[in-house]
RNA sequence: GCUCCUGUGGCGGAAUUGGUAUACGCGCGUGCCUUAGAAGCACGUCCCGCAAGGGUUAGAGGUUCGAGUCCUCUCAGGAGCACCA
């Protein structure tokens, strides 16, 4: 065979700065990342969720789950897709505006560098996004759109607004949603959050509830985001049932799930801030001590509340009986701040299969009854012996037993077991209109107002006469004025209301003098529609043209973190609905806006801890760059450990990657052959080609890494060199891991145009597969002996093979051979 | 409390889905090279044993010719939900 070397800068060592930013700045220059709109190629949009660009830059978690779908990306466009990858910045937010606080400086311009830095960062990576579609939230030509969804919101009738208690953090000084309150705390600054009445933009989210719930059945999700979806929307089916008041020409609501155990209701117990209270203060003989009671359950923070620790505590509208609707007995009304205002109608009936119902009825005194009979080894007997002890003790109101079972002391439904009976008592009481099946979510409208600056002004006007208006289309975006001071007020206004000049404007209806809403958008805003956007970044007529929604639409692949998978999913799968509902959106395209979703495993700091300022232990992408190159970073990180996994950052092992990278370049130089391939290292070759294509598909990128790695060992080892052939066959697949390297490897071997354009390789199955074969010779079923022989030997012949071997004839000895055990290809077990 | 996930060398982790446990990488050891160090290269590296051999996937049991993988219990760690009627 003769060998001709390929010289590849012969004395040269591997210089990454060199080699990188040369190609970053061909790629953009050819433009070889843009995604065209009129092509008639397969479409593929991948999609990462868009980052807040903080101060801090760039997270080398950001640039794990980034590279690895730029992977991905990078390999469906060889695979001759017609990719869409883009990237922008989700940047309202309050780290932002409490910096440009700090120093004086607007938001808008600590925005500005921020993003700078972050695109730079991520062009330094390689990443192949197409940049010429990049968007901002902060933008006002992209809220323009994100402030007509509110408009429509409102025209639909889903955005109103509503006094309610809000969750106030007095820090941030800012009303939070329930989702955005954490343990009783500010998710972002941890602080202890506050109750207050505030008049708040609500968005009834809570209509589409349902639909959020079954449309899971039509997507690609991870198994358990799906059920992150299903808990957070809490679904449940039951029965709202109808107790009258004595003397009152009126009925309280009551839902409840357990309607079997209805003939043990002997009390009801309303939320202490049930409505009922106030408008029946008059007949309530004790309504000081209810108000007061009241009163104080207000001051209890959420997290008091919840605590299960926490004593029981109520009390009694004396006056009040309502008659059950089952016995027709009566029974005593009470308030107990366990029961909550805002899950299911803010009242439950009261009775001794229940633990805290049971409790409060010891505590009071509260006559109880029974109605269920556990079944025979109920779980969680109490202090109970047996099964039959727990039955009577549940009789005799000793023990208290919360589960299904079996019906009595519940006229004709006696002997029924609670499932059988839910729905017969329902249509029992259903005939006398006392109650009716019900399904109630736990899921609560959305509290859309902010009182900040920095974020979407909403687009309404409040008119003394005409009352709340939206903003006429044409008059979009309402621009965030500029302010000398973005500092929060104390009194909870938004700092927008402190502009006289900005707040005063006439009524879009009336022209008469009126005044904007001085609040703002929460985070969400921007981020809930912001694929769309991607589409047509540009349009001013339109959140994004008809014809490009219905090419790229559904996203095919969405990654982000795992802390997102409720809200934010939730969110925007919410308003890519209501877009859809109200034709925005063509109804080709479906009424779901991600086919896919998987999540990426944070990255921590050295030892596991979470890497952070205050600890010391953040990694700067920037800083590994520099020492080692983008290759080199790209390559550890998608290395490192699976990919849906929380990681520890190790920058001893990035060593092992740069070595991998240098192995490769100095290979190159001199063990490149033109002639006759190497039919044993094609072998390899091919192996790693299908394991790299079956494994990023599954974001197997560490065992893709390692099949390259064990292929490039080979290479060394072997006597002889890769063929050329081959070696670009190995570029092809190396490329998405390692861009720079594959492009400039590709270039001195004298391989034609870029090497990010090329086909994917196909692997060549024949060769794959194995000729010989190990095969593995076990005694009851423990290994003795490994042959290596041809493959597709039939059982007969194995058998006669490893019979006749001396080291399996001494192991078998005089023992009867009672079977045999034979995978073909793989292994036979003698059992003796 | 409920639900789900995880547990494999000194470390990050592999294991064709029930068929050679510890691939790949880090670290460590020995040697070569070098004035020296670094880098690089070669070999070794789960445990016991000189060896033959035996043992080993958090622990205990089970199913199976055969279990890291399936089942039951226990322990440990993580995530989510949580007076939800």
């Amino acid at each position: 065979m003769t060998i001709c070397y390929y010289k590849v800068n012969y004395f040269m060592k591997y210089n990454p700065k060199k080699i990188e930013s040369k190609w970053q700045d061909k790629w953009a220059s050819k433009g070889v990342f843009k995604a065209k709109n009129g092509s008639k190629k397969k479409k593929y949009y991948l999609l990462v969720e868009f980052p807040y660009p903080s101060g801090d830059g760039l997270h080398v978690g950001h640039c794990r789950s980034f590279t690895a779908f730029d992977i991905i990306a990078r390999k469906r466009r060889m695979q001759g897709y017609n990719v869409l990858y883009p990237m922008g910045w989700d940047a309202f937010g309050l780290p932002t505006e409490n910096y440009a606080i700090k120093k004086g400086v607007h938001p808008s311009v600590v925005t500005k560098k921020n993003t700078d830095n972050f695109r730079s960062q991520m062009q330094n990576l390689g990443l192949s996004f197409d940049w010429s579609r990049e968007i901002d939230t902060t933008n006002p030509k992209y809220y323009k759109w994100t402030q007509w969804i509110f408009i429509q919101l409102f025209k639909n009738g889903l955005a109103y607004k509503s006094k309610i208690s809000i969750n106030w953090c007095p820090k941030d000084k800012i009303g939070l949603a329930n989702e955005e309150v954490i343990d009783g705390k500010c998710e972002r600054c941890g602080t202890k959050v506050e109750k207050r009445e505030k008049d708040q933009w609500m968005i009834k989210i809570t209509n589409y509830a349902e639909r959020l719930i079954k449309d899971l059945e039509e997507v690609n999700y991870l198994e358990k985001i799906k059920t992150q979806q299903r808990d957070w929307i809490g679904q449940s089916h039951g029965a709202l049932v109808k107790f009258f008041v004595e003397g009152v020409e009126e009925h309280l609501d009551v839902f409840t799930t357990r309607i079997d155990t209805i003939f043990s209701g002997t009390f009801l117990i309303l939320a202490p801030g049930h409505s009922f209270i106030d408008k029946y203060k008059n007949k309530i003989e004790n309504i000081e001590e209810v108000l007061k009671y009241k009163e104080d359950s207000k001051n209890v923070s959420d997290v008091d509340r919840t605590n299960q620790d926490k004593e029981i505590t109520g009390v009694q509208l004396k006056g009040i009986v309502v008659r059950n609707p089952a016995t027709n007995e009566e029974m005593p009304v009470w308030v107990a701040d366990f029961v909550l205002e805002h899950y299911g109608t803010g009242a439950v009936f009261a009775d001794a299969h229940d633990k805290r119902d049971f409790k409060m009825a010891k505590k009071y005194g509260i006559p109880l009854r029974t109605s269920i009979k556990p079944p025979a080894s109920a779980e969680g007997f109490g202090e109970a012996k047996d099964d039959e002890e727990f039955v009577q003790k549940v009789k005799r109101l000793e023990e208290c037993y919360e589960g299904e079972g079996t019906l009595y002391n519940s006229q004709q439904f006696d002997g029924l077991k609670s499932a059988d009976a839910r729905p017969q008592i329902i249509s029992w009481l259903s005939t006398k209109w006392l109650a009716q099946p019900k399904v109630s979510y736990k899921l609560r409208d959305w509290v859309f107002s902010r009182q900040h600056y920095w974020g979407e002004p909403i687009p309404m006007i409040f008119c003394k006469k005409c009352g709340w208006q939206p903003v006429k289309e044409k008059d979009l975006p309402i621009t965030l004025p500029n302010v000398k001071k973005y500092k929060p007020t104390d009194t909870g206004e938004s700092p927008l209301s402190l502009i006289e000049k900005w707040v005063k404007t006439s009524c879009p209806e009336c022209g008469q003098d009126a005044k904007r809403e001085t609040d703002t958008m929460p985070n969400w805003a921007g981020s809930n529609w912001y694929y769309l956007r991607y589409l047509d970044n540009k349009n001013n007529k339109k959140l994004a043209d008809e014809k490009l929604v219905r090419y790229w639409m559904p996203v095919d692949w969405y990654n982000g973190g795992m802390e997102h998978t409720t809200l934010h999913l939730l969110y925007s799968r919410f308003i890519f609905k209501f877009l859809w509902d109200i034709k925005a959106v063509p109804a080709s395209v479906g009424s779901e806006p991600y086919k896919k979703r998987t999540s990426h495993g944070m990255v921590l700091g050295e030892g596991g801890i979470k890497m952070s300022k205050s600890k010391g232990n953040v990694i700067n992408p920037d800083t590994i760059i520099k020492q080692y190159g983008a290759d080199t970073l790209r390559i550890y990180e998608m290395f490192m450990g699976p990919f849906e996994q929380m990681i520890p950052w190790d920058t001893k092992g990035v060593v092992g990657c740069r070595r991998f990278i240098e192995k490769i370049y100095n290979l190159a130089n001199y063990k490149v052959a033109s002639g006759k391939p190497n039919i044993e290292l094609k072998k390899y070759l091919h192996k790693s080609i299908r394991k790299v294509s079956e494994d990023v598909e599954l974001l197997k990128f560490n065992t893709a890494i390692s099949s390259m790695m064990e292929f490039v060992n080979a290479w060394q080892t072997s006597a002889e060199g890769l063929d050329k052939k081959d070696f670009a066959d190995f570029l092809r697949i190396l490329s998405p891991f390692a861009p720079h390297l594959a492009e400039e490897l590709w270039t001195e071997t004298d391989l034609k145009d870029l090497c990010c354009i090329q086909k994917w390789p196909k692997y060549d199955e024949k060769l794959i597969e194995e000729k010989n074969i190990l095969l593995i010779v076990q005694i009851n079923g423990k290994v003795r002996d490994k042959i290596e022989m041809k493959a597709g030997a039939t059982q007969k012949e194995v058998e006669k093979l490893v019979l006749k071997s001396e080291k399996i004839k001494a192991l078998i000895g005089d023992s009867e051979v009672k079977k045999i055990v034979f995978v073909p290809n793989k292994l036979i077990n003698i059992v003796i």
